[in-house]
RNA sequence: GGUUCCGUAGCUCAGUUGGAUAGAGCAACAGCCUUCUAAGCUGUGGGUCUUGGGUUCGAAUCCCAACGGAAUCACCA
């Protein structure tokens, strides 16, 4: 049982007691006490004022007393105005040090007991070019939020639906056709999604230059467009696909094929992986037929041009195409129908999309439309909507060549820990296959970690010109904070376990420690309940940076009392693995020296 | 214009069921390595929490309005 259950429980006999007034101990929250004040948990009387009927001090001091006398945890306690500092006995600090060492959860209990099965879809790429730092955010905050519904009691199955076929994909080909000369990526030695993005880019160089040169010739924007041979030509090539022209599908599954090796490269670097990808050629289909399907049962309705659409207005929304006139599908068809192949695959209690906040309104709609269709888990959909990563100039665009690349980034995050590991005395004694590894894990820990400390709601920014830093509110710092316990623990011959520690009286920086280590299960809570790996990274820095206090008042290995000397290892060791552990719901690793 | 989201230190960000004098990091300045890893620790300066109302013992937090920014409102995906 946690201090603050205790004393939650304590107080609300308290108040049973002293004024027959009746609160559930859930009500009543003890919060950490600030540090200017006497005491180690803090209860806010103010609520309580009603049933005492007396000023806060006095109710205060009674309700503090009436602990004093009941609850052994409780040493002594002060009073300033409505708030009651309560100072908790010192041999119990050591029980929850211990209770968090000895639990498989580091004392956190799930609250979801049958194990419901949330599926998670995130990355969600198209295959016409390569990740950019939208996609990172996406990939990072997918993973993470899927080891965090994993750590809350839920079965997670991640999935990936892959956007492999549209008119984007057959600008890429379109190019590559026309200006390629059979270009492969062993022939140029380039990643497969790098070479198709650069014909993506090089088909809108060219369209741009058609446009250009059709409105010099008089034309309206509107009917240079019309015009274009280029985009005519692209259109043709999405018929002849949808036709199923074998030599065009031959040559889009070998393209496509490229993508992915370029993909799973990215994401094996990246350390994020899917339990069950999903194509949307193989799906689009499924969502026409599952329309045709609502249509009949009167749930959409068809126009004379023969377009099929849904009537939401009277869910305050608008009408919602779902069939073009010619009978092919648009984005939302497909969604629909890959939720109905999930569906059958599997036993889904909850779906959680993590796509960007530009397609909240897609997501409300589609939210509508599978209710409507009959899918139990339709009205309740999560839609993690995250926001934009932005330039200092802006939105990024791949079109326009102002992305920053997802494999440029990871390169430049790894280069500058090499940059930094060059100082004397870094990473002595490794060799050079653990170096690599080592700065591998910090580089890459430094992008997770700036990506995921913030609000995953909230645009964020990145600037290009400033790297990312590695000293500070960092990755590099926690890390580092992990390598220096675990370097602790390498130097010590004691057996921790076999020495009692029960009657050490923890100092207070010792104190905060536990009480920070104890509130571990409070954030694998809440990022659960609020779906933010950012509240993790803030708890784990939190942690860090009290233990590297903590570490630099006190000697642990010098410290000649052996009971002390335990205590502290003991400590330094749970630090250390919940620090891991909270990593690994970041989707980070952590390095046993750096 | 409708809808949704955001506005906290020079910069990047915490601050979620309303609680004490609003916190970190970066940048600047001043200190701390013969002592378990200085990617660390300590200190100084830096704020009208966009603005104005309201709710109450108490508001960065809740409500209303204004201002500023973003996204979206396609037979694009």
């Amino acid at each position: 049982m946690s201090i603050d259950s205790i004393l939650s429980s304590a107080t609300a006999q308290a108040l049973k007691a002293l004024y027959d007034a009746d609160f559930a101990p859930e009500q009543i929250v003890p919060q950490t006490t600030k540090k200017e004040f006497e005491g180690n948990e803090t209860i806010v009387v103010f609520p309580f004022l009603k049933a005492s009927r007396k000023a806060p001090e006095a109710t205060a001091n009674e309700i503090g007393n009436y602990l004093l006398a009941n609850c052994d945890a409780v040493e002594k306690f002060n009073v300033i105005k409505g708030f009651l500092n309560i100072t908790i006995k010192p041999s119990f600090w050591t029980g929850v040090l211990e209770n968090v060492a000895s639990t498989p959860n580091y004392g956190f209990v799930p609250e979801t007991p049958d194990s419901e099965l949330v599926m998670i879809e995130y990355s969600s790429p198209n295959t016409n070019k390569p990740l950019h730092l939208g996609h990172v955010r996406n990939n990072l905050l997918g993973f993470s939020l899927s080891r965090i519904m994993e750590a809350n009691g839920y079965k997670v199955v991640k999935t990936n639906i892959v956007n492999d076929r549209g008119i984007h994909i057959c600008k890429s080909m379109l190019a590559w056709l026309k200006w390629g000369n059979g270009a492969t990526p062993e022939s140029t030695g380039k990643k497969g999604d790098h070479l198709i993005g650069d014909y993506y880019v090089e088909f809108d160089r060219h369209y741009k230059a058609e446009l250009k040169e059709l409105q010099e010739k008089g034309l309206s924007q509107e009917e240079a467009e019309k015009q274009s041979t280029l985009m005519h030509e692209a259109r043709e090539l999405l018929k002849c696909w949808e036709e199923g022209d074998e030599e065009v599908r031959s040559l889009w599954r070998k393209m496509n094929q490229w993508v992915y090796e370029g993909f799973d490269q990215t994401y094996e670097r990246m350390g994020v992986s899917f339990d069950k990808i999903y194509y949307e050629s193989e799906t689009y289909l499924e969502g026409k037929k599952k329309v045709l399907e609502g249509l009949e049962k009167g749930i959409f309705y068809r126009k004379e041009d023969g377009s099929v659409w849904a009537d939401l207005t009277s869910d305050g929304l608008d009408h919602k195409l779902l069939l073009r006139s010619d009978g092919t599908s648009v984005y939302m068809t497909q969604d629909i129908g890959t939720a109905k192949l999930r569906y059958e695959d599997y036993p889904i209690d909850h779906m959680i999309y993590v796509v960007g906040n530009e397609q909240n309104y897609h997501f409300q709609v589609l939210s509508l439309l599978l209710d409507k269709l009959g899918f139990k888990w339709g009205k309740d959909l999560i839609h993690f909507s995250y926001g934009m990563v932005e330039l200092p100039s802006g939105k990024m665009k791949s079109r326009e060549g102002t992305v920053v690349d997802a494999d440029d980034l990871m390169d430049e995050m790894i280069a500058t820990a090499v940059e930094m590991s060059k100082e004397p005395g870094r990473l002595e004694g490794l060799d050079e296959e653990e170096k690599k590894e080592v700065l591998r894990i910090i580089g890459l820990g430094a992008l997770k970690y700036f990506i995921l400390k913030v609000d995953p709601r909230k645009n964020m920014l990145f600037n290009p010109k400033e790297s990312i830093d590695f000293n500070g509110n960092t990755g590099p710092f926690i890390q580092y904070t992990y390598a220096r316990i675990m370097s602790v623990l390498r130097k010590t011959t004691d057996f921790i376990d076999a020495v009692d520690i029960t009657a050490v009286a923890p100092n207070d920086k010792e104190t905060s420690l536990i009480q920070r280590l104890a509130d571990f299960s409070v954030a694998v809570s809440d990022a659960g309940k609020n779906y933010s790996p950012a509240v993790i990274a803030n708890y784990v820095y939190e942690l860090a940076k009290e233990f590297n206090q903590f570490y630099h008042d006190y000697s642990i290995l010098r410290e000649e009392d052996v009971a002390v000397r335990a205590f502290r290892l003991k400590l330094a060791r749970t630090v250390g693995d919940v620090i891991k552990r909270a990593l690994s719901l970041l989707g980070m690793e952590v390095p046993q020296r750096m």
